[in-house]
DNA sequence: GCGTTTGTTAATGTATGCATAAATCCAAGA
DNA sequence: TCTTGGATTTATGCATACATTAACAAACGC
């Protein structure tokens, strides 16, 4: 591996991002990481001696943020990280199910090509062998990559958008989950399946299939959240 | 009509809102209501002058405005009141669809009180009303309440705040094309068989209606927007 | 002791200052 | 006329200043 090309698109070192930015990252990655639980308070000013900028460009990623539904504003107690409930995640689970099993019937009928068809089955084959080496860390990231290819071969950008935005409000509680929930065998299953309805064109198989996978899902870890009592994070 | 209630909530003038607020809902206004046309470019500068505060204010309202998707920020010429194409409108009414359909099959699998029935029953008749007396934007009105409701009946405030943020962008495109298209007798009629799906808890036939409802709309907007030729708005 | 009031602190919301660099303009040369 | 180089303008991104007011605490009255 080259020395830390950490990429983005181009290759020329041209990253000039704006200290706004940085921050909207840094903080987002700091929540998603869980370096800042949920119910975590943050005040503009202690964020800014952490970041190394003023309060100015904090601000505005706090409000990106907030409007991203990770945090809360609240007036005089800086940002606070939103816990999300079992009842939360029921939420974000019904509109991907709505929103994937859509976005698997539109590439199903427009079709795909050989390439893309062969990154949705490469997807499927890291994650068959992540969990043939038991390596479930390995096994979430294989699995968020077929999401997100899938929804980016569907082609509708808002439907990318929205997609990406509520998969992040639910990255906690997966990460949470993936060591207490059962073997994610049948999901595998699922993701071969529908690679064929895709490549079949049968956008009915391809709806149905990825319809239920993701309500398993959701019913799953809104299950799960909710067995163990968990009313927040 | 009594005076001016504006309302909004409270009875009581307690409306302490912040100067990016009033900047953020000014702003948006100007734009749905297309003072600011798709493609006008406006300056920090000119903004602030336009709203009587100072540009951070300004800012920060074009920020969260950008999130919305209406405007982009060009880093040397302010904000720009993005033009929404034929294509856009497509990805707009292909997400509205899928959500709005789970919202109608959520709302006829969960029931709804008989209060709630009428208010559905009530939006249909204005609709009728209004459409008998050729009073469009009075159609327009009602329709936009009656999906506005539906959604709201759905209960999950994340598909309800996705589904208002797409509807904006949809907004101008609906507006132009009120009077080029033809007159919405059909919509009525949908509408209209939605509720009895809804009070039957015919899930399947809300969902296949409402899906098929908002799939006839999307396609009318969009043919409209392509047989006319606009590239933008 | 306990509720109330008042004083202090501090976080925010907004305004303003300032360096930077993009955009524009202008002139001169090909 | 078209291009090019440089000077100039100016919008921005960020830092900072400042007034406001909520939050906290201490003092006070009961």
């Amino acid at each position: 591996m080259p020395l830390t090309p950490k990429d983005g698109g181009s290759h020329f070192e041209q990253d000039r991002v704006s200290s706004a930015e940085r921050a909207y990252r840094a903080l987002k990655d700091l929540i998603l990481s869980n370096e800042l639980p949920a119910g975590s308070q943050l005040l503009e000013q202690e964020a800014a001696l952490r970041l190394g900028m003023s309060r100015t460009p904090v601000r505005e990623a706090m409000i990106r943020l907030e409007q991203d539904g990770v945090v809360e504003i609240r007036p005089r107690h800086g940002m606070r990280v939103l816990p999300v409930s079992a009842a939360d995640m029921r939420e974000v689970y019904d509109v991907l199910t709505s929103l994937e099993a859509t976005a698997a019937e539109m590439v199903a009928r427009k079709g795909v090509t050989a390439e893309e068809l062969q990154g949705l089955k490469d997807a499927v084959g890291e994650m068959e062998a992540a969990l043939a080496s038991d390596n479930l860390d390995g096994w979430a990231a294989a699995d968020h990559r077929f999401h997100e290819l899938l929804v980016k071969l569907a082609g509708n950008q808002r439907l990318q958008q929205i997609v990406t935005q509520l998969s992040e409000q639910a990255h906690r509680a997966r990460m949470l989950t993936l060591r207490l929930r059962p073997k994610p065998i049948g999901s595998n299953r699922d993701h071969a399946m529908l690679v064929d309805a895709i490549a079949a064109r049968d956008e009915e198989a391809a709806r149905r299939i990825h319809y239920e996978h993701r309500a398993k899902a959701g019913d799953m870890l809104v299950g799960l959240l909710d067995s163990l009592g968990f009313k927040q994070l």
